[in-house]
DNA sequence: GAATATGCATAGCTGTGCTATATAGTTGGT
DNA sequence: ACCAACTATATAGCACAGCTATGCATATTC
C-alpha cells in the first residue's frame, strides 16, 4: 500500500477522533447553557429563528431541510412559533399549496433576549478565558457554521424564495 | 465611572457573544450529526456512558449532577442503559439506599462504535479541513470539556466513590 | 427512638424528533 | 381538457429526553 494512502488514512482518524470530541463538547455545552438558563427556552424553536434571520422568509420544506429536521417536525416548530406570534405565515401566490415563513419583530426580539440570557448565564463559567482561548472559541464557531452551511446546497432555493418574495399575501386574506 | 469598567464591560459582551455563537454552532452540529448518522443512538445515552469513562462508577445521583440532567432523568437513563446491558447497578453496602452505576465492556463497545460512526457520518463535512482549523477545533474542544468539568466541584464526589469502590456487591446478590 | 434529611423511584406532563399517511394543489402527457 | 404523477404541507401516532412533584426506604441527628 502506497505511503500516501497510509497517511491520509491516519489524517481521517485524527479528524474523525477531533470532530468526534467536538461533538461531545458540544453536547456537554448544550446541557450547561440548558441548565444555567433555567431551560425555559428550547434550541428547536431559536434554531429556526435563527435560521429565518440568516436566510430570509422561506417555506416549510426548505425550512425543514436548513434546520435538518424532518419536515412534520418543522411544521409542528412554525405552529408553535405562529402561536406565539414569533413567525407569521404568507400565502405563496404562486403556489396555494406553499407558505412563506416570515420572522416577525416580537421573534427578533426574543431571539435577541435568547441570546442575551444565553451569554449572560455561561459568562461566568468562561469569564476569566484567556484571549487566544476567546479567539480559539470564535475560530471554531465560525468554522463549524460555515461547514454546516455549505452541507446542503441551499444558495438555490434562497434565491428562489427571494425572487418570489414580492408576490406574496398575508395570512387572513381572501385565497 | 472609570474606563476600566467599560473596557470590561465590553470584554464581557465579546465573550457573551463569542459564546453564544458557539452554542449556537452547537446547536446545528449536533442537528446535522444526528441525520447524517441515521439518529439511531441518543445523545444523553452516550453523554451517560462518556462520563462514566471519563470519572469511572458512581451514583445515580452525582452522575445526574455530572451529566447536567435532574435525578429522576438519569434514574429513566440508567433503566434504560441497564437493560442494554451497557451499565450495571452495584449495590453500596455503605448505603442501601445507593447504587454504584458502572459501565460494562458492552457499554464501551457500544461508545466506540457510536464514536467510530459519528466520525464516519461528519468526515466528508470536514474532510478537506486545513491543518489549522483542525487544531482550532481540537483545542476548542479541549476548552470546553475543561471549563464543563470545572463548572461543578466534582472532584470529591468522584474521590468518595472511588474510595467506596472496594466495598460494593453486585446487583442480585442477597442484600 | 422520633424527627429530619437523603437517595432513588414513580407518576405525569411537555416538547422535539421520527415515520407513515392523508389532503390539497401543480404539472405533464395525450 | 383531463387523468396521472408528483409535490407541499398537515395529521396521526409513536418514542424518548427532559422537567417537577411526590412517594418510599434508609441514614442521620438530637
Amino acid at each position: 500500500m502506497p505511503e500516501t494512502v497510509v497517511l491520509d488514512a491516519s489524517r481521517a482518524t485524527t479528524i474523525s477522533q477531533i470532530l468526534v470530541e467536538v461533538v461531545s463538547a458540544s453536547n456537554r455545552l448544550t446541557r450547561v447553557a440548558a441548565r444555567r438558563t433555567g431551560n425555559t427556552e428550547s434550541p428547536a424553536l431559536l434554531r429556526t429563528l435563527s435560521t429565518l434571520i440568516a436566510s430570509g422568509p422561506m417555506r416549510i420544506g426548505e425550512l425543514a431541510v436548513e434546520s435538518r429536521v424532518a419536515q412534520p417536525t418543522m411544521t409542528k416548530l412554525v405552529r408553535t412559533l405562529g402561536e406565539r406570534e414569533w413567525v407569521r405565515r404568507i400565502a405563496d401566490t404562486a403556489d396555494a399549496r406553499a407558505w412563506q415563513i416570515a420572522i416577525t419583530k416580537k421573534g427578533e426580539r426574543a431571539l435577541d433576549e435568547w441570546r442575551d440570557s444565553m451569554g449572560a448565564a455561561l459568562l461566568p463559567v468562561f469569564a476569566d478565558l484567556s484571549d487566544d482561548e476567546a479567539d480559539v472559541l470564535a475560530r471554531a464557531a465560525a468554522i463549524l457554521h460555515a461547514r454546516i452551511a455549505g452541507e446542503i446546497g441551499t444558495a438555490a432555493s434562497v434565491t428562489d424564495t427571494a425572487a418570489t418574495a414580492s408576490s406574496v399575501v398575508e395570512e387572513g386574506a381572501a385565497r
